[in-house]
DNA sequence: TATAATGAGTTAAACGTTAAACTTTTTTGC
DNA sequence: GCAAAAAAGTTTAACGTTTAACTCATTATA
């Protein structure tokens, strides 16, 4: 391994002008000797040594990307498709930054503080479900910290979201205004605080507004899973009365769809159905789905321009954000007026 | 931050002994100092620096995920669905190893060693077309690297893969069988010495052995997005006499079936399709789509399995590990005969 | 001309942890 | 009862980098 110091004795002057040279603080450093020891680092291939530099520093450029889980069982980091499209962009403009990405999944709040402290973290996504005391953990980090995803009452931090409940009221608002009057509401596994949950109030607001009562038997909870999907299709079938569905996901808004049309049902002339999100998949299932759209890459984009910021000091005018939505009308919904 | 001398002030013994126990050397330490130290631990709420730690015994337990892509343009980190699967795998099981994980795209050689030298990286795992210069780099670093879906001419390196070629010969000799013999091939862009390019070459390798002259004609690249299939579908048209596509990942095929279906082409009927990857869309779309089956969650299992017993300087029995396929017949292919 | 300011560096200490080489006391074997 | 071994530590140096505080010429200012 070759050290600051190799470069050092190479050109004959000190580690510091060496380190001076490297960060740019040329101004006490001669033209001559910037490009003797340019050319050293370049000939003996001196890569800097992070954890040196992280440990007189406290700084480490690395960022976390934590996803808190409330139950490791069943769940991949990954799972939620949102994750894929925004660490793609995340992980390309920390990148050209000069910083670094650090993937985890957490439980609770001393998992993240530790992850964050062993690492002397520069700054934190955080997306999952946001629990109260995690901010008093946060907030004693002074880092960065910027929520995706994450439903908080309270908190200083910054925050990339979504109009999640008035997304879902929409869904189901526009199955009411084409006619019906039986909806449905099928979700992966509803947990409190999460994004899940407010769409399913969105739902439920849109019910109460049209003055229909809510049936908590033709709601529908299950994996994401395509056989977990068929086994949601045979409840949802026991319910003739129902006309149309709202689905908090587009994943699980396909698999049903499979499973209602192997149990002979025909979309949308026996059950109209609505999704959520947008993936691309929705344009490709049959019929194509009509649901409420969002820009996934849009958020990863935003999130990482709030880290940008306050990375770079700089005070921010807004540090919320929340994004709308907008229904993408397809071939999943009939209209019964 | 509360540092290992603190704790060693607070229990009256020395930094080392610390240390010590925090490392479980507690042979050389009584059971009750012990004690008396992970007390002290909890209640300062000590937590290990990384960096410390890392520079001192030159390794970091940080370990990389990294993808290597010829341009940056336009390329998704986790564009590839596989990634998702795999990453949320071994992210699960480094961490219950107490190993950490960092993500990373690199265009080349320096910059992949650059990265792994910078962080004292413990072991590597690699995505994406591996050049030959890239052994060399690497084997210099003498830290454990699983490869995964690379193809490799000569290395030492863990290697799991799939039979890419054998996987699509098979699903053009389907088509064969089924009575085809005006047989396309679409795909994302080959690029030299990736899985796409063993993909074409089975598709190759299968025509050649039933004597179908290859043409160059009817090999359509393009995009993944459903745009770029629906440009496709337009030179597909073109060519009537088609009566079966081999394509090289379904995502891509979901795409062209649905092009195919906006221009009234009927599938199977017009014309017959084999996708590759069996990924959950697959069974989604319509007709549900006779395809290549992988298992991409297990690759990660296996790639994991083989970066841990390499960090636990197990000798291994094999190196290499290249899973098979299964064609999975659904209804996107019609019987000719 | 004396003094201040600038340019181009250097030295020494510090960051938190670990590894190697010691030390001291107690126990064991014969 | 004495040497050897084991138990339970300690001391010191080192890992590679940065930062704060110096130094020593040379140039500019009044």
């Amino acid at each position: 391994m070759v050290t600051i110091r190799d470069i050092a004795e190479a050109t004959g002057v000190s580690a510091t002008t060496v380190s001076n040279v490297i960060h740019g603080k040329d101004n006490r450093v001669s033209a001559e000797t910037i490009q003797k020891i340019n050319e050293a680092i370049k000939e003996l291939g001196y890569v800097p040594n992070m954890s040196a530099r992280s440990l007189v520093s406290s700084s480490s450029r690395v960022i976390g990307f934590v996803n808190h889980v409330i139950t490791r069982e069943n769940t991949n980091f990954m799972e939620d498709p949102f994750h894929s499209a925004a660490i793609g962009a995340i992980e390309a403009t920390l990148r050209e930054n000069g910083y670094f990405l650090m993937l985890r999944t957490v439980e609770n709040a001393e998992e993240l503080v530790t992850f964050l402290q062993r690492w002397n973290m520069d700054g934190l996504f955080f997306t999952g479900i946001f629990k109260d005391k995690f901010f008093d953990s946060l907030a004693g980090l002074h880092i960065p910290v910027v929520l995706l995803d994450s439903y908080v009452h309270t908190s200083g931090f910054c925050n990339v979201g979504l109009e999640d409940f008035t997304g879902s009221y929409n869904a189901t608002k526009h199955l009411i205004e084409k006619g019906h009057r039986q909806i449905g509401f099928a979700s992966p596994n509803i947990k409190d605080g999460g994004v899940l949950q407010e769409r399913f109030l969105g739902y439920k607001s849109a019910l109460a507004e049209a003055g229909i009562p809510f049936e908590k038997g033709i709601v529908f909870q299950q994996e994401m899973d395509l056989n977990s999907c068929r086994q949601i299709c045979n409840d949802i079938v026991e319910h003739p009365e129902l006309t149309g569905l709202v689905v908090s996901a587009d994943i699980m808004a396909a698999g049903i769809m499979t499973g209602l049309k192997e149990k002979g049902k025909r979309i949308p002339d026996d059950i109209s159905i609505v999704g959520f999100d947008d993936i691309s998949l929705a344009q490709l299932v049959d019929p194509p789905l009509t649901t409420i759209h969002q820009d996934m890459n849009l958020k990863g984009r935003l999130a990482v321009d709030f880290m940008l910021q306050l990375l770079n000091g700089k005070t921010l005018d807004t540090t919320e954000i929340t994004l709308s939505t907008r229904l993408v009308e397809r071939s999943s919904v009939k209209d019964l007026r």
